[in-house]
DNA sequence: CTGTTAGCGCTTTCAT
DNA sequence: ATGAAAGCGCTAACAG
C-alpha cells in the first residue's frame, strides 16, 4: 500500500532518477571511484580538493541530478537552511508584503521559508513555536500573542525576531508609531476636525500603544478622542462599528487597519451618508485595495514589505545580534480621499 | 562567533531546555532508565508498550519538553511531515484563499507547510521543484509554467498535484470554466451584448483554455470576440489596455483576474467613461477587493479555498491516488454592478 | 589530497 | 515487553 512498495521482480534495471530514489553523494563516490567524504568536499568547501577530481565529482552529480539532502545535512551541522514565519493569519493582506519581503531575503541567501497561522491563539503559537524550533535556524514571529516572557524563554533554542510589533526582549523591527499618528493627527486637526474615534482591537499586543499614543497626541491639540472596541480586524467588524461611531457624535475616525476602514466606509456610503464630509476616516497599512476604495483611502501607510525583509535579514544574522536590537521604520500618512474639511 | 559556541567553563550546570539544546530520546531513556528505542516505541505506537512505562516516558517526556525532530525522523522513515506550495508569486490575492486552504487541511493533518515563490519562471519552477523535493512529502503546483513532461518527470520522485490549472499527467483540481464562462457569456447577451473584448496573458498556461471556450461561447450566441494582451496580470496592466478596449468599440469586457477587471474600471472612471452604461466588465477570481470597487465587480468566483483544501488533501491522500485524477469544482457567476444592459 | 571513522536523532528489524 | 544494533545521508575530525 505504501508508495515505497517494491515492484514486481522482473522489473527492468532503472535509472536512479527513475526509481524515485533520489541520488547520494554515495551514488556519485561510487560512479567516480572515489569516498564520499571526498564528494561531500569537493562539493561543499570548493578548493580544498584537487581540481581535477572536484571537476570530475561535479560532472557526475550534475549528471546523476544530484541535489543534497538538507534534513541529512541538518543532522551533523544543526543548520536546517530554513526559516519560519509565524504570525495569526494568512488571509490578512497586511501580511501579504511582510511574507513576501521576508521570502525575497531568505531565497536571496539561500533559505527556504515556513509559513505557519496561529489563528491568533497563543497556545496555538506556543505549541507552533516549539514544534518548528527543531527544523528551523530562525522564526519570525508577527503580531505574537505571547507575552514577552514566553517569547524570550523560547528563543533559548533559537533565535526569535518580532516584526509589525515590539517585544521588550527580542530584536524587533516595527513602524515609526509617532511618525505615523503625529501626521495624522495634524492632518486631521487641520481640517478642522475636533473630535476623533479610534476604531481598536483590545487583546492585541499591537493595539494598545497604538491607542495611547493617538490619546496624547489628540489631547495636545484639543481634540477629543474616544475609543471604540472592534470585535475583529476585519471588514465586517467596521461595518458593525458604524452604529458606535455616529452614536458618538465625532467627525473623523482613526481605524485599526484598511480592512476595518473598508467597512465602516461601506456601511457609511449604504446608510447615506456623504463621505468624506459627513465622515473622514483614516486608515492603517495602506493595502492595495485602499485606493480602490471610493472614496479612496487616506491611510498611514506601513513599510510592511520592509519590515518582512529587516526582520529577515536580522533572524539570518542573529549571530552577530544578540542584543535585542529595534529597527524602526517611518511610517508614513497617505492622503487620498476619505479625510475633508469638517463640515458640521 | 558562532551560537553554538562553549560557554565559560565555570557555567553552572544548566537545564538542558535551558540550554538551547533541545532534548532527545536519549534524555528521557537515560532519565527513565530504559533504552532509547523503547521511548521511540513507547512515544509512537501507544499500546506496543508496557502501559505503566509508556506512561513513565510521556511523563518524563512531557516534564523534558520533548519534541521530537522531524529532520532526524525523516532519514529513516524517508516521511518528512512537510508539503510545499509551489507558485509564481505570493502577492497576487488569488493565491491567498488557496494557501490558506491548503495551510488548513496541512496543519488539520499534522504537516507543515512550505511556501515558495517561482516569479513566473520556468527554470525557477523547476529548480525549486527540485530542491525541496528530498525536503517535503509531495508538492502543491499553482498556475504552473512547466510543461506537462516536465512535471510528470517531477513527480517521479515526489507526488506533485497541479492547482487552479490543468496538467493531464497530473492530478488536478481546477474551477469549472465551461460552467463559469456560460454564465458570463449568457449574462451578457441577456443584457444585450453583441461584442466582447477577453484581456489575456499569454504564455501562462490557464490562459488559452479559457479564450478558447469564451471564443466558441461567444461565437454560438452570436457576439463577436476579440482579445487583447496584457503585459501581466495587474492591476496597471488592466488600466494600460483601457486604450486598445475602447479602440476595438466593445462593449463588454471579460478580463483575465480582478486586479486587471479593477485597473481597466479606475482607468475608465478616471477617463470620464460612465460605468457601467458606457462598459461592461466581468472579472475572475472573486478577490475580497472585488465588492469593494465602485462598480462593484461583476466576477467569476473562483473557488479558490476549496482548491486550497482539496489539491493539499490529494496530495496527502498521494498513496492511493496515483491516477491523474481531475477535480472539477463549480465556477460561479456572482453579478454585482460593473455590468449593464447596453446603451448603444 | 583523500580515506576512515564516528555520530547527528530517530526508527526498525532482530534478538532476548 | 524491552534491549542491541544497524542504518537513513551527510559532515567532520583525524589519519595517512
Amino acid at each position: 500500500m505504501s508508495r515505497d512498495e517494491p515492484m514486481a521482480s522482473d522489473e527492468p534495471m532503472a535509472n536512479p532518477a527513475r526509481t524515485g530514489r533520489p541520488p547520494t553523494i554515495y551514488d556519485i563516490a561510487q560512479k567516480v571511484g572515489l569516498n564520499p567524504s571526498t564528494v561531500s568536499r569537493a562539493l561543499n568547501r570548493p578548493g580544498r580538493t584537487n581540481a581535477s577530481t572536484e571537476e570530475r565529482i561535479r560532472a557526475a552529480a550534475a549528471e546523476l541530478g544530484y541535489r543534497v539532502n538538507p534534513m541529512a545535512r541538518a543532522l551533523p551541522t544543526g543548520l536546517t537552511g530554513t526559516f519560519a514565519i509565524v504570525l495569526p493569519d494568512i488571509t490578512n493582506p497586511v501580511h501579504f508584503e511582510l511574507i513576501r519581503g521576508a521570502e525575497q531575503v531568505a531565497r536571496a541567501n539561500g533559505y527556504t521559508l515556513i509559513i505557519s497561522e496561529t489563528e491568533g491563539l497563543a497556545e496555538i503559537e506556543r505549541e507552533t513555536i516549539q514544534t518548528l524550533q527543531s527544523s528551523v535556524d530562525g522564526l519570525l514571529v508577527v503580531a505574537s500573542r505571547l507575552d514577552d516572557d514566553s517569547l524570550a524563554t523560547l528563543s533559548w533554542v533559537k533565535p526569535i525576531v518580532a516584526a509589525n510589533h515590539a517585544a521588550p526582549s527580542l530584536p524587533s523591527v516595527i513602524p515609526d508609531l509617532a511618525m505615523g499618528l503625529t501626521a495624522a493627527m495634524d492632518h486631521l486637526h487641520d481640517l478642522g476636525h475636533r473630535s476623533v474615534a479610534y476604531l481598536g482591537l483590545s487583546g492585541v499586543q499591537i493595539n494598545r500603544p497604538r491607542w495611547d499614543l493617538a490619546l496624547d497626541l489628540a489631547a495636545a491639540r484639543d481634540i477629543s478622542a474616544v475609543e471604540i472596541a472592534l470585535d475583529a480586524p476585519t471588514v465586517e467588524a467596521g461595518a458593525a462599528a458604524l452604529r458606535r461611531v455616529r452614536a458618538s457624535g465625532v467627525t473623523a475616525v482613526l481605524a485599526y487597519n484598511d480592512l476595518v476602514a473598508h467597512g465602516l466606509l461601506r456601511a457609511a456610503r449604504a446608510e447615506g451618508l456623504h463621505l468624506p464630509d459627513d465622515l473622514s476616516v483614516i486608515g492603517f497599512d495602506d493595502i492595495f485595495s485602499a485606493e480602490l476604495a471610493v472614496p479612496a483611502l487616506t491611510t498611514l501607510r506601513s513599510p510592511l514589505r520592509e519590515i518582512g525583509t529587516r526582520a529577515m535579514q536580522t533572524v539570518i544574522d542573529a549571530d552577530r545580534n544578540r542584543a535585542a536590537s529595534k529597527v524602526v521604520l517611518p511610517l508614513e500618512l497617505v492622503v487620498r480621499e476619505s479625510t475633508a474639511r469638517v463640515s458640521r
